[in-house]
DNA sequence: CGAGTTTGACCAGCGC
DNA sequence: GCGCTGGTCAAACTCG
């Protein structure tokens, strides 16, 4: 992380330099311009008014001016090249500095992917992890949310119900994230370079792999992270939130529990992919939609879908971390670990308790009041976007927390990084909404039709999530922060996810953004910040989650996903000119730095 | 007509 | 072994 942060810094501070550069070039050019006119000008009038007498001596006089002025235009010009070379020497060695940080970077990043794949893995055993990373958000409903937690905790199968969402992914992919993070921190002038490495997809883990491990560890990273699960819930009117990668559905089952179908989703990319999900609603608040992935994409993600997968693998990372650190007495999450039911508040925020042994651990103080997710029949990292709490509402319980569990067969852990989210955004709550009407298998969904914006096209809907997301983001980096330096064993993990989130938000811009994307797009996720955010209406096509718009299936249903904006962007770095916004290519926009 | 969804049937794992 | 449950298959159906 320091090294990323110098990085940015270095980074940052080139390009200040490059700009600086370039406009005390374009300032001293334009100022000499107008010297230069002013001085013709005057020179034009003393000429002019030179010639109103029509004398000779005058005309020779101003004709003498002239050339003198010539020659120190002439001479301001040379001076002008000369520090024209000199910026461009400058802004050369800027360039090399920056370019030369980056290989540096890329250096340690390697050497700590490699220190990674050294950590004994004692996961074989475990054949079922949970666990579960919870980034929350302000809840609309923060006792609604309390309870639920509260009850989660006292062993009820509220995880097994709203189904663990888990999307295997390794520490390969991780370093995929990790490299775009790179990228990502590259220069302008770097951009067009990346463009052309990598036009419009990243690394895939099996591809990393390939490169990075031998065989065997192939094969038992695989089998780790296809049974290892991350959960996303969220907020969200549609059937299926986008995470940007294409889904057939391929069952529905009702699971016992909870009246609302739990769907079963293939990833369509790749035919041969083994990726699965499972999308489900929340038993006590059908507005949470819960979202399972398990299985490793064997296949280039697109951009726009490599935002969860670098935050799934990430927390699979974790989990494996802890799997490998459990013998140890660290992050334990032994595959006979009771069922887990603590919360510990922490006055600082962060909660990480790792229930072990009916006797919840706290591990890691992380974030504010901590819920604990429990049963699992697979260990699960839960993204949870619906349940922080904003300050005014916060109670004494049910601020998630960041929270490792244990199920009785199968460990699980949960992560949870709240958020202190705005309260004025408790109105309107946090929905995805994939523009499709059909809301007919999950019972009662809130109608939240009521768009403030009036119109609300697809960039409007991509000012929409940035305006959800953005704040968000930032308080879950601060969060994770304060995890990472209060424990080291979180580190690399959560280091991994955050530089996750961070290098394909810039990734996504700088990888996939042509000239098509829009710069009206960028100019409204930076407007609006205000964090009234509308609750877009499903009937209103484009709307919502950011989906729709992706979703070229003609299908209301379709769960293909064009890259839901879980984890915005805080910064923008990138600019792009275009006004015309090309459907598929919208949610690459949803990860800028 | 093709792609995607729906839905009942089927299979496997697990607990009793 | 039986029943329950989760997960998957595949034929029928829907939609553009």
């Amino acid at each position: 992380m320091e090294n990323n942060t110098s990085e940015e810094k270095s980074f940052l501070g080139n390009t200040a330099r490059e700009e600086r550069a370039m406009k005390s070039n374009g300032e001293e050019e334009s100022t000499s311009i107008e010297i230069d006119k002013e001085e013709r000008g005057k020179h034009v009038g003393e000429e002019e008014n030179s010639s109103m007498p029509f004398s000779p001596n005058g005309k020779n006089l101003s004709i003498t001016k002239q050339v003198d002025q010539l020659k120190l235009a002439e001479a301001e010009m040379g001076e002008i090249r000369e520090e024209n070379e000199r910026l461009k020497m400058l802004l050369a060695r800027i360039v090399k500095d920056y370019q030369s940080l980056q290989t540096h970077y890329s250096h340690i990043l390697q050497q700590e992917a490699k220190s990674k794949d050294t950590v004994p893995s004692h996961q074989a055993k475990e054949e079922h992890e949970l666990v579960s990373l919870s980034l929350g958000m302000t809840s609309s409903e923060p006792k609604k949310e309390d309870k639920k937690n509260n009850n989660f905790s006292n062993g009820q199968e509220e995880e097994k119900l709203n189904g663990e969402l888990s999307l295997g992914l390794d520490y390969s992919f991780e370093r995929s994230s990790t490299e775009n993070v790179m990228n990502n921190s590259c220069s302008n002038n770097s951009i067009e370079e990346q463009k052309e490495e990598e036009p419009t997809e990243i690394w895939t883990p099996s591809k990393i792999l390939k490169t990075m491990k031998s065989g065997d560890e192939e094969v038992l990273q695989q089998s780790q992270v296809k049974k290892a699960r991350v959960s996303v819930r969220a907020r969200c009117d549609t059937p299926t939130m986008n995470d940007g990668c294409q889904w057939r559905k391929y069952g529905q089952k009702i699971a016992k529990g909870n009246p609302c179908p739990r769907a079963y989703y293939r990833c369509t990319v790749s035919p041969s992919c083994p990726v699965r999900k499972q999308v489900q609603r929340c038993v006590n608040d059908m507005s949470i939609l819960i979202t399972t992935y398990e299985g490793t994409h064997n296949h280039p993600l697109p951009i726009s879908a490599t935002a969860m997968a670098s935050t799934t693998s990430a927390a699979v990372s974790m989990l494996q971390s802890q799997s490998s650190t459990s013998s140890q007495g660290g992050l334990g999450t032994s595959a006979s670990a009771p069922i887990s039911t603590s919360s510990i508040t922490n006055p600082h925020g962060f909660n990480f308790t790792l229930p072990q042994n009916s006797t919840p651990q706290q591990l890691y103080n992380i974030i504010p009041n901590s819920s604990i997710s429990t049963l699992n029949s697979h260990p699960t990292i839960t993204l949870d976007l619906t349940t922080a709490n904003a300050p005014s509402t916060s109670s004494s319980f049910g601020r998630h927390p960041f929270s490792f569990s244990s199920a009785p067969r199968y460990s699980s852990t949960s992560l949870n990084f709240s958020s202190s989210f705005s309260t004025s955004l408790e109105p309107n709550n946090i929905h995805w909404n994939n523009g499709h009407s059909s809301y007919n298998n999950y019972g009662t969904v809130p109608a939240y039709n009521k768009n403030p914006v009036g119109h609300f096209n697809s960039t409007g809907n991509q000012a929409f999530q940035e305006n959800l997301y953005q704040p968000y983001m930032k308080d879950s980096i601060e969060a994770a922060t304060k995890a990472i330096a209060s424990n080291p064993k979180f580190q690399s993990v959560l280091a991994a996810a955050l530089t996750s989130y961070v290098g394909n938000s810039g990734g996504g811009v700088r990888e996939n953004q042509g000239a098509s994307e829009s710069s009206s797009m960028k100019l409204k996720w930076g407007e609006s910040h205000t964090m009234n955010n509308p609750i877009f209406s499903s009937s209103q096509n484009g709307i919502g989650c950011g989906s729709s718009y992706l979703n070229k299936s003609s299908s209301l249903n379709s769960p293909q996903q064009g890259g839901l904006a879980l984890f915005p962007p805080s910064l923008q770095l990138s600019a792009s000119n275009s006004a015309s916004l090309a459907p598929a290519d919208i949610n690459r926009d949803h990860f800028k730095l």
